[in-house]
DNA sequence: GTCTATATGTCGATAGAC
DNA sequence: GTCTATCGACATATAGAC
């Protein structure tokens, strides 16, 4: 892994653990055992660096959704879970949630990249959800936008909330959102 | 109102619009005509500040909550929904957002002071559900705790992400979640 | 590509006059 | 209770040596 690669992993962490603007370039440049004027050299400001973090992160998202596209609806959601769960056992919460929450604090660039990666991942949820409905191994009412919205906030807000009273409310927040797809015999 | 309470309500205004850590004492100064030293006098520092504002903003919860008491169910959750839409309006998010997206960036005290709030309206939530799924209005599966942990992420984060996909989003929230909970005739 | 050294700005905080 | 003046700490950023 190269610095440069380094520098867009740490700095992801350090945003989805304190926030863009609560990490200053020292808290790259001590663990990675260089200088703060290295960072420059690879980005020429903080905020191409956030943007880069970002961008990369909706890279992962899109290579994420082709690995996935194979497995049937339920497998989807949980694989889709997993994604918040490597971020929850390190206090970590979701990138859109870090930007979002932050979004009149960071820069304009930054917003634009967090909007089309927000997009796409709503898209994927709702698809998801409007296939599983049509099979039979979802089951919801109203249309699979709201849906999509109220699993994907639930998710987001839940690493937050888990922060102040603990992982075990992330676990009842996922067990509830399968409950509320979850078909019943007789429901029309 | 006098000064100390203008200070408290500019300071809930940004950390609920920008986070804590990204408003600065001029920030409240300026718009109120003081200087930064004033800010001092009524609090010793940033912090408590922060530590107040998070403490009159729980004392507003409790308040509020005896004030709908005598509501039934779907009139409180109205109520809720209205508590979380005047925000939307002003493209802030919630107190609980705010603070839990950003908690390892803020002093400990104000974590416990965070904390003292998340469980009371975590609380009301249950037993509102609970309440309303005894009396037959409200409908769900699972455990009323797991559904109140969905319900106010939703909404939590739903004004987060209203901010990059816009206000319509959040109304779409709102609508299912009280799908989500809504009778059906043959439901068991 | 990475370093040292430094420029420049802003922030929270405090002492002391009024 | 509010002001002026100032301090020290830390942030991002840059110039130039290696």
């Amino acid at each position: 892994m190269n610095t440069r690669d380094k520098i867009l992993a740490t700095a992801k962490n350090l945003i989805l653990k304190v926030g863009y603007n609560a990490f200053s370039f020292s808290d790259i440049s001590v663990p990675l055992g260089i200088k703060n004027a290295a960072i420059h050299y690879h980005f020429p400001g903080k905020e191409a660096l956030g943007c880069a973090v970002i961008r990369k992160e909706h890279e992962n998202v899109i290579k994420w959704k082709n690995e996935v596209d194979k497995l049937d609806p339920w497998q989807k959601l949980e694989r889709f879970f997993r994604v918040y769960d490597k971020n929850m056992v390190h206090n970590r919460i979701c990138m859109v949630g870090s930007i979002s929450s932050d979004l009149y604090a960071v820069p304009e660039s930054m917003r634009d990249c967090l909007h089309a990666m927000v997009v796409d991942i709503n898209q994927w949820l709702t698809e998801l959800l409007e296939e599983g409905r049509r099979l039979g191994t979802f089951q919801f009412h109203g249309p699979a936008e709201g849906k999509a919205a109220v699993v994907v906030t639930s998710l987001a807000a839940g690493l937050q909330i888990a922060r102040v009273l603990g992982s075990d409310k992330f676990e009842q927040i996922k067990n509830q959102i399968k409950l509320d797809i979850t078909p019943t015999k007789d429901d029309n």
